[in-house]
RNA sequence: GCGUAGGUGGCAGAGCGGUCAAUUGCAUCAGACUGUAAAUCUGACGCCCUAUGGGCUACGGGGGUUCAAAUCCCUCCCUACGCACCA
């Protein structure tokens, strides 16, 4: 590979859907520019923060990770700091409780999941990837609490005996020994151990040196205050705990170099160098990236809002999903979410602003290419195919879900039960409203009892399909 | 701790004893028009039923007054604002 090549490329790495970034010294450009030579022997580590109940990745998230993955082709390390312990304390609802054997496993499980998902965008080898909680070093012994009657056993030696005694384990001893067996792990240099152990002493001494004006800084809060809303101290102390991560994610892989992460996030990476700063680290370069929109075109993706595509979603709804976007969204997403050479998307701009080409033949190729990174060429034309038939001629779509029923069942319940419509008052409004047809001859459903007593592929509103096969 | 104003459907926000399953806006869903775009128009929008009717559950939690409560009273929880306190 030439250094034009190379160059070009490193250029597109600290542009791309970047909004903002913040290497002030420079040092971690440097560092980049001498590892794409070869030149940098040390591991250079990116820190991105997870949140550990939400394993369902979408093109949101994706933006991130295809950034990162770029970072990993250039030898970078990255590592995912999965905020539990935050998000224990960040959930509203204030009913988890820190109950270490069971949270372990689910925190293990939902990474298992994540990393099924992002293994389709990033490498997951030991060198270029690694995962760590925060509950590891935020978490005290006394925060641990047990099943009431729970005992734990621990082996002493009297007289040259060794004996085990059971302990409770909500007594203090027994929480350390939970403790010791939950929270101590293998850490990256291979002894077992607390990795670090954030004290309120130690969260003191920091909170000590950041001023309220710092942390009220930050754009969401202010907007809080502006218009009443209440902010509590949690929340505000939120960027400080963040930032703490950053420091021991430095003390654990021996440097931190760089974080990277959503707009949304800048005011908080920001204070992780100031925490960097004050415990003598080298502070972290910060990355920010755009906020990839949602289906809506207006807010940004989010699970919440239902206006994400899932990086797991079927190729034929992923297709769907994107042709359904708004026009204005075309550019970003290309930007955002495909390989598409940079001059290429100007030229597709330069295009649409001077209606040369139809946006819909452009959102097919936008659609389709995402969907080829996701589920590959053949998925994507079928996928294509698909659309064309479905939506464009009027079809059915191929490879429609087969529910098989008793003759004569009614179609309310068939879809009820099959979560197609949600309650049986949706189903007699859609009906009333000529929304239920049959897809093949295109005949409405005109009444609440009606049964199925032969195949029929169902259609409801727009795109919500079934095909119903009756049971001899 | 004291005082004042509040807590209503996914959100915003009316209602302040019966006609309230709750005006309105946003969001959502459906129909028309389309490119499964936008815009626009129309309608729906708690749940269940043997359905131009009946029932159930809902206006922060609990209790009470009343034939009747989102609406009145008591109590608890939560929020904002002011006062007091302030290592």
């Amino acid at each position: 590979m030439s250094s034009d090549i190379k160059n070009s490329e490193i250029d597109e790495l600290f542009s791309r859907g970047v909004e903002e970034f913040i290497d002030p010294e420079g040092k971690f450009k440097e560092k980049i520019l001498r590892k794409a030579k070869g030149e940098y022997e040390e591991d250079i580590i990116i820190k991105f923060g997870v949140d550990p109940t939400r394993p369902d990745i979408h093109l949101g998230h994706a933006v991130i990770f295809r950034k990162l993955r770029k970072f990993q082709d250039l030898g970078c390390k990255v590592v995912f700091l999965v905020g539990d312990y935050t998000a224990q304390i960040g959930d509203p609802t204030g009913r988890s409780k820190i109950r270490p054997e069971i949270e372990q496993k689910e925190v293990e499980a939902n990474m298992k999941t994540y990393l099924d998902q992002v293994g389709k965008i990033l490498l997951t080898d030991k060198n270029s990837f690694s995962w760590i909680r925060n509950s590891d070093w935020f978490t005290a012994i006394t925060d641990i609490e047990l099943p009431k009657g729970d005992k734990v056993k621990m082996s002493i030696e009297k007289e040259g005996k060794k004996t085990d005694i059971d302990f409770d384990a909500n007594s203090f001893v027994g929480k350390a020994v939970v403790f010791e067996k939950t929270r101590m792990q293998p850490t990256i240099t291979g002894f077992r151990g607390a990795i670090s152990v954030i004290t309120l002493k130690s969260l003191l001494w920091t909170l000590k040196h950041i001023t309220h004006s710092r942390l009220i800084e930050r754009d969401m809060f202010q907007e809080r205050i502006k218009s009443g809303k209440e902010l509590f101290m949690h929340e505000m102390l939120y960027p400080v705990l963040q930032g703490i991560d950053s420091f021991v994610l430095s003390e654990i892989y021996g440097n931190c170099d760089l974080e990277i992460g959503g707009t949304d996030q800048t005011f908080n990476m920001l204070i992780g160098r100031d925490i960097m700063k004050l415990n003598k680290k080298e502070q972290q370069a910060v990355m920010s990236l755009k906020l990839l929109e949602g289906t809506d075109g207006k807010e940004k993706m989010s699970k919440s809002l239902d206006n994400y595509i899932a990086i797991t979603d079927a190729p034929n709804d992923m297709y769907g999903k994107i042709m359904s976007l708004p026009d204005t969204s075309i550019v970003n997403y290309f930007n955002l979410c495909t390989y598409a050479p940079q001059e290429e998307i100007k030229k597709i701009e330069n295009d649409l602003k001077k209606d040369k080409t139809n946006p819909k033949d452009i959102k097919m190729r936008l659609a389709r290419e995402i969907v080829v990174i996701y589920h590959g060429e053949d998925k994507a034309e079928q996928a294509e195919r698909n659309f064309i038939g479905t939506f464009q001629k009027g079809g059915i779509p191929e490879g429609l879900e087969e529910i098989a029923v008793p003759k004569g069942t009614n179609l309310g319940k068939i879809l009820l039960d099959n979560k197609v419509v949600k309650s049986n008052a949706e189903w007699r409004r859609l009906v009333s409203e000529g929304a239920v047809s049959n897809a093949e001859t295109g005949d409405k459903i005109g009444s609440f009892d009606f049964s199925v007593d032969g195949n029929m592929p169902i259609k409801v509103g727009k795109r919500r399909f079934l095909k119903i096969v009756v049971e001899e």
